[in-house]
DNA sequence: TATAATTCCTATCGAAAAGATAGGAATAGT
DNA sequence: ACTATTCCTATCTTTTCGATAGGAATTATA
């Protein structure tokens, strides 16, 4: 009952990509260094964001990555769907043909009550709200030094 | 991010408890044949929970397990707990030094914050809970037949 | 036009975790 | 004594996860 790597790192890709918004692209290797995450690893994060349309590219010298929309309109709940398959605790979550018990069955429905609060609660944290806390963490930091 | 089967059949074998609570012992073997569930895996989620102090068993002829506690006094916090180690979205939940990033790290902070709101929402459902929807989910089912 | 920087794509590899099974020892009711 | 049951440990296979490699396509810039 993790958030894979996957979703951990492709968050804080995209927590970068927010705190750079309005600032031109960013490279993989820039971000790759700042996170201190494998630029190879990142590659594979990427293609998913941009056919979800979550972050744009542009090839070529000086290329990169941008946000495709404001920091507000993208949710945890976005880029961990996107990343990780559905929000989903449980197989028969949405699908409830994959177990033949489902019709009967008390714990499918818990689960997918449970599910639906996480959902809820990983949709109201936006990218902006991240962004706005990494600044007053990094203020608070430098005014305590 | 998925609840294993681990935690599912774990959760599906202690609501088979508690419909049978205050009924005497239940061998794994019914409990595997209710469930639909083999035997065998069944044999490592007893121990865990056993040692938790969640069930009783008894060896021998008419052995079998019972509850421990009465099911209001269960919930699916300690279940889950218990089956798949911490509830935890991410390594660096409790343990922070396993992530030499965790002081300035916005990104671990949301996930502990969500943890503890999905850690709260499973302790929110106890045995009794799921029993007493079980049996009113037979009852519609018979009454609509 | 040449060059360097960058995205893009696909394949592969090893390690870890998950799921499932097997065999037999210990215990206790009948 | 016999039978039913828990108990314990080892093993095996499959899947998932994390990570790496190599090279093709694209584009700004000098």
């Amino acid at each position: 009952m993790k958030i894979s790597t996957r979703g951990r790192y492709g968050t804080r890709l995209m927590l970068d990509l927010a705190l750079h918004y309005g600032k031109g692209n960013s490279s993989l290797k820039d971000i790759a260094a700042r996170q201190e995450i494998s630029e190879k690893y990142l590659w594979h994060l990427v293609p998913p964001l941009r056919n979800a349309g979550l972050i744009n590219s542009q090839r070529g010298a000086r290329g990169g990555y941008v946000l495709a929309k404001p920091p507000a309109q993208i949710t945890l709940k976005d880029i961990i769907t996107i990343l990780e398959g559905n929000i989903c605790l449980v197989e028969c979550g949405e699908d409830l043909s994959v177990c033949g018990r489902a019709d009967g069955c008390v714990t499918g429905d818990i689960w997918r009550e449970i599910n639906k609060t996480l959902s809820d609660v990983l949709a109201s944290y936006t990218l902006e709200d991240l962004a706005l806390r990494h600044r007053n963490k990094y203020e608070d930091i430098f005014y305590t030094i």
